[in-house]
DNA sequence: AACTGCGGGCCGG
DNA sequence: CCGGCCCGCAGTT
């Protein structure tokens, strides 16, 4: 057993994982556990956990910490020591109270630059200083990841002695805030153009067809009729990379607050009614980009006024409770994927919805002008009393699904930052109005993405490493339901399961769940148990190969 | 462009 | 010898 430096850092109390694990990571055997320790974002002193190998944040190894790795010559174990962060020379305060606590880049070169830059906060005239970490004995604060018995045990070592960086999807997201910026400069220019009543030039060579012709009965993705006004070929289908980067930590405003006068509500009321003139005869640019939705459960309507201004040209009604993981409030709105969103729409959680192409404060207009949006369960999604839960979550975290796949090719780049929605309807109005039992009985609406996107070779994740070859299942994230933590914070389920960490918010772990490794956190219990059992919805692709 | 992991090399204790 | 650190490389995001 190897000396631990207990004594220098350990609180005059120890913690409970402390008491448990008697480990040190140098140690030539680690002990093994018989329960899986839940994963901590932010290990402040001296600690051990060990994860369960399925816990994409361990495996990733995640920490809110700045860590970078750090060489310590030991394949078997990756060393990370602590960056610190960036704070403010003037040591200013925000408008909310909150200080300046910049992440610093994990990468050299990108750290250097960010040195000496303007404090974030405009107000402020200072300069972003580093705050080094000499937590550990005037060193940095080092974390160790070692992959052994089929587990992934974790120590820190040192006390940091500086504030929190934000977390990395704060960084993320602000980064995304300075692309969508530019997008919406492009974004004014072509509402200013509809607004003259000018077709943009990528639009003219659209063809305007009537409103109803839009419609099909195809299922969704798999538009195959010529009634429609548009073709789905690699060109025209909505396809984008996964633009969104999580707000669940946020402490600056995300790409969904962002405010914009083009997004105000009198701004958009003016563009709809300008542009919904005669609903009857839309272009399906039109239709594409000015429908609002307004789910009809419960009747109850949550106007949002950040979430007009994050959709300058949709305007959402969203109503608690109406279908799968539908937020009831702002916040979890802006707490979800907008890729999510759309999955509402055509997986297969029973859902209806109303979708009125004008319905901005007239109410005879929306009704007049309303058409239904109709999904049901697919029979091969798990039971009853889940399946409109994990219907949800298994189309929409299915990263070859609509994520990556449908979307990724779209070339969004001069459009707007915001067309996820509207492009998305592009392809769920038409098919998602008729009733999914109108599908092929071996077909389902997850099932049923054409396959448009080019084919890859598949790419090797797992380097040939010493360290990151552990003998034990690796399961994509999407094998198992779940999105990253760092791009999808809010995949809970109506009963409230996040994947893939499992917490369930209940007093009650989910029947699903074998009991293994449950926790109770409160009123959140927590299981490491494979919710990979819920994923039996099928998923198949038809591979045509042409021989010559 | 940035992140991540790996590994060579240097230096000081 | 160990630990911290720098650097470059390569694959991934």
């Amino acid at each position: 057993m190897t000396l631990t430096e207990e004594p220098t850092f350990l609180p005059s109390i120890k913690s409970r994982e402390e008491q448990k694990h008697k480990w040190d990571i140098n140690d030539n055997a680690l002990p093994l556990v018989e329960t899986f320790d839940m994963f901590t974002e932010w290990p402040a002193e001296n600690c051990r956990y060990v994860y369960n190998v399925e816990v994409e944040d361990a495996r990733r190894h995640v920490s809110g910490w700045a860590m970078r790795n750090t060489n310590n010559h030991n394949a078997h174990i990756l060393k990370k020591s602590c960056l610190g962060v960036y704070v403010c020379s003037h040591d200013c305060t925000l408008e909310n109270g909150a200080k300046i606590n910049l992440r610093p880049a994990i990468c050299d070169k990108a750290r250097r630059k960010q040195i000496g830059k303007p404090c974030p906060n405009v107000n402020c005239k200072g300069r972003l200083e580093l705050l080094s970490c000499k937590g550990h004995c005037g060193y940095p604060v080092t974390h160790f990841w070692r992959h052994v018995h089929g587990a992934i045990y974790f120590q820190a070592k040192g006390v940091h002695d500086h504030p929190q960086p934000e977390v990395k999807a704060s960084s993320l997201s602000r980064r995304h805030q300075k692309m969508t910026r530019q997008q919406h400069k492009v974004m004014i220019t072509n509402l200013l153009n509809e607004r003259r009543n000018r077709k943009l030039p990528s639009e003219r060579h659209k063809k305007t067809v009537p409103y109803s012709e839009c419609v099909c009965s195809c299922p969704p993705f798999e538009c195959t009729c010529k009634s429609v006004g548009y073709t789905y070929n690699p060109a025209t289908v909505p396809r984008r990379p996964n633009p969104w980067t999580p707000q669940i930590y946020e402490a600056t405003p995300s790409p969904w607050q962002r405010s914009s006068s083009v997004g105000s509500a009198e701004s958009q009321a003016a563009f709809f009614n300008d542009s919904f003139s005669n609903v009857d005869h839309l272009t399906c640019s039109d239709q594409i980009h000015n429908v609002g939705i307004h789910p009809q459960f419960n009747n109850q309507k949550y106007p949002c006024d950040s979430v007009s201004n994050m959709f300058p040209k949709m305007n959402i009604i969203f109503q608690q409770n109406n279908f799968g993981n539908t937020p009831s409030t702002d916040d979890t709105y802006r707490n979800s994927s907008p890729n999510l969103r759309v999955y509402k729409v055509h997986d297969c959680a029973p859902d209806e919805r109303s979708v009125y192409p004008n319905y901005f404060g007239d109410e005879q207009h929306k009704i007049e002008n309303s058409m239904k949006i109709k999904s049901e369960l697919r029979d091969s999604c798990v039971d009853m009393d889940t399946k409109d839960n994990f219907s949800s979550i298994l189309s929409s975290s299915t990263d070859d699904f609509c994520g990556d796949d449908i979307l990724n090719g779209l070339d969004y780049s001069g459009s707007y930052g915001d067309i996820l929605d509207p492009d998305l309807f592009q392809s769920l109005i038409p098919r998602c109005m008729s009733d999914s039992a109108t599908y092929p009985m071996n077909t389902s609406p997850q099932t049923t993405t054409p396959q448009y996107a080019e084919l890859k070779p598949i790419r090797s994740r797992q380097r040939q490493g010493s360290f990151t070859n552990i003998n034990q299942p690796q399961f994509k994230s999407s094998d198992i339901g779940c999105k990253r933590r760092n791009e999808d914070p809010s995949p809970f389920t109506l009963d409230g399961i996040q994947m893939p960490t499992s917490f369930y918010r209940s007093i009650d772990p989910p029947k699903q769940c074998d009991g293994s490794q449950m926790r109770h956190h409160g009123e959140v219990c927590s299981c490491n148990c494979a919710l990979k059992q819920y994923c039996n919805c099928n998923h198949s692709i038809n591979i045509t190969f042409t021989y010559k």
